[in-house]
DNA sequence: TCTCTTTAGTGCAACGATATACCTAGGGCT
DNA sequence: AGCCCTAGGTATATCGTTGCACTAAAGAGA
């Protein structure tokens, strides 16, 4: 690999003004060394080292993206539209899979501070951030990618969707269809975001009148074992239970597209058919919600609007420590036929 | 952040000290000062930047992974099999989007040169990697996570199942079962994988004597656009055409799963039932195939195992130029009800 | 002709680690 | 006593870049 003293060589002047050059400092340069720097450069094919610009300025061009699983299809979309938003601001993603588990959380994070990232973008936040807290007192600029405002602690950042609003139109979509015997099925309340949509459910519920009928299922994980690759299948247990009820609802609200595909494929082992005899709601839009059968009915996250949000939250002039933004996104509701059965 | 001059003065000792403690060179250096240098780390909280061990070592402690599209299930899953091997090994993962797009694959791939990485792994080997084995040459280690051996150039070793013998597999599977008018539906030819897995399936059918009863049908992609998180939608089209063939073939062998889900909804909407009107193999066995209705027989790909070699290809020992290497791992047929309709 | 300013470009000390070559006691040997 | 060896530890150059402080040369003004 050429160095920039190569490059000074070729050009018959010192490193300083390729240096210079590189960061457009023109303003003191002949036309003509300006050309022969240049020529040199595309001669040598000479690409700045990163490394040695990263120890010099401090500054590293890199972020770190915290999910609890990329093979999980919603973090996989997470992580595509934050490398994208990444990359065309010229800064590099590093990928971590947590598990949701704070200890790996903490050391990965600690890692890319040794890395010199510029931030860490968390695609899941646990309930109590504390372990990240800890760092962002630390210096390490955070954005937690989900939960709510209440979530912000010092220092850490949240773009997210509006979770609670996402459950509101979720319910407020079935009681215009007129049901009212809605079940809110959900995983333990072990991240912000979850929290914030049975918040939103059990609001909106009372503010619909629905008492007794509004019920929420929570699904129980085994213990200290990560389970979103495994939600769908917990979903077909689910069903099972659900199947069993009397009076059974006449509606399904799932905490996510992914639980709504194992509810969705447990429903049908009992016989009960979408969206006759249960209407269905997932959340995230996930592109798998328009290929099931029937295509269900979701709200969407803007995905890529939020990922250049949280990616601007660090990127931008770093230098002064801003203070902690909340920026919140109104989620979409997408209908499709696992609510409102249509001609055809 | 502290640095290592900050341990070094708090211990008592000179840097150089600090780093042969750091480095395990502990065969001069008496226990009372190793003792003071672990109680002035733990005190200070140091850890060593990275960067400037990049720097001074030329070795960096990362590798480059370039897919598609994370989006995509398949490619989550791999992102996630390879950056939890490097983990395991210490190395960090910078994940790319390629959208199969060759210019930016070599863009991509020169940023990470000049981060140092100790190599790349591209999740999915376009047919001619020109741009790539350029970049080879010039030093760079290239692991192609997919394709075949033809597919090694100089410098680029191949980490892959072996993509002939999944549709061998499926092949002979149908076979066993009795169908012979299988047909075989697919992309254009633009990976390594697509090129062999049809390849296999030619041969297998062709081996069975079947001769005009085995088709295979492409699906042409909108020119110049990335396709993969639009397989499934393509796969609805493609069903509506297969639906209205004539004889209709027994059973379907999508190129992946993710096709395969689409060929089902779309067989679903013209009332073609699986597997009794038609059986229905997949490729990659996604977790998504599990959850189906009913749930696909595919071909499992041991990407836990593949992703451990492709990351010790780039690890181990990169000093000397090890000669580019081909492991094929053998695929696993998962027997599910798509093709086999079990009791209950 | 001499100074002063401006312009174009260079020298050098960092950034935080590593590793080679060096130094310095203390102890054993003759 | 004189010598050397070695264990234990340190001084220093270096990796590739940056940017401040500097200089050399040229033109302007008196």
């Amino acid at each position: 690999m050429a160095t920039i003293l190569d490059v000074a060589r070729a050009a018959g002047v010192s490193a300083s003004s390729v240096s210079n050059f590189l960061n457009d400092r023109l303003g003191k340069m002949t036309p003509a060394t300006r050309e022969r720097i240049e020529a040199a450069i595309a001669q040598l094919n000479y690409r700045p080292s990163r490394v040695a610009l990263q120890l010099k300025t401090g500054k590293t061009a890199t972020i770190g993206l915290l999910v609890p699983a990329v093979a999980n299809p919603f973090f996989g979309a997470i992580a595509m539209a934050i490398q994208h938003a990444a990359q065309a601001r010229g800064y590099q993603v590093i990928l971590c899979n947590t598990f949701r588990d704070p200890q790996r959380e903490r050391e990965f994070a600690e890692d890319l501070m040794a890395l010199g990232v510029r931030g860490v973008i968390t695609g899941s936040s646990l309930l109590n951030p504390e372990h990240l807290s800890e760092l962002a007192s630390k210096g390490l600029a955070i954005v937690a990618f989900e939960g709510d405002v209440a979530a912000a602690a010092p220092g850490i950042h949240v773009v997210s969707v509006d979770n609670a609003m996402v459950t509101t139109l979720a319910v407020d979509h079935l009681v215009a269809l007129g049901h009212r015997r809605i079940t809110y099925v959900t995983g333990p309340a072990q991240t912000a975001a979850r929290v914030a949509r049975l918040k939103g459910f059990r609001a909106a519920t009372l503010r619909h009148g629905l008492g007794g009928e509004a019920c929420v299922h929570e699904i129980s994980l085994p213990q200290n074992q990560y389970g979103d690759d495994m939600i769908a299948e917990l979903g077909v247990d689910a069903a099972r239970a659900l199947a069993k009820t009397s009076p059974r609802p006449t509606a399904l609200i799932a905490m996510n597209d992914l639980l709504a595909i194992g509810l969705a494929a447990g429903l049908r082992e009992h016989g009960i058919a979408i969206p006759d005899d249960v209407a269905m709601v997932g959340i995230d839009d996930l592109f798998l919600a328009r290929l099931m059968n029937p295509p269900m009915t979701s709200l969407r996250q803007p995905l890529s609007a939020m990922a250049e949000a949280a990616v601007d939250c660090l990127v931008a002039d770093g230098t002064e420590a801003k203070p902690a933004t909340s920026l919140i996104f109104p989620p979409e509701l997408i209908v499709r036929q696992s609510t409102v059965q249509t001609a055809g």
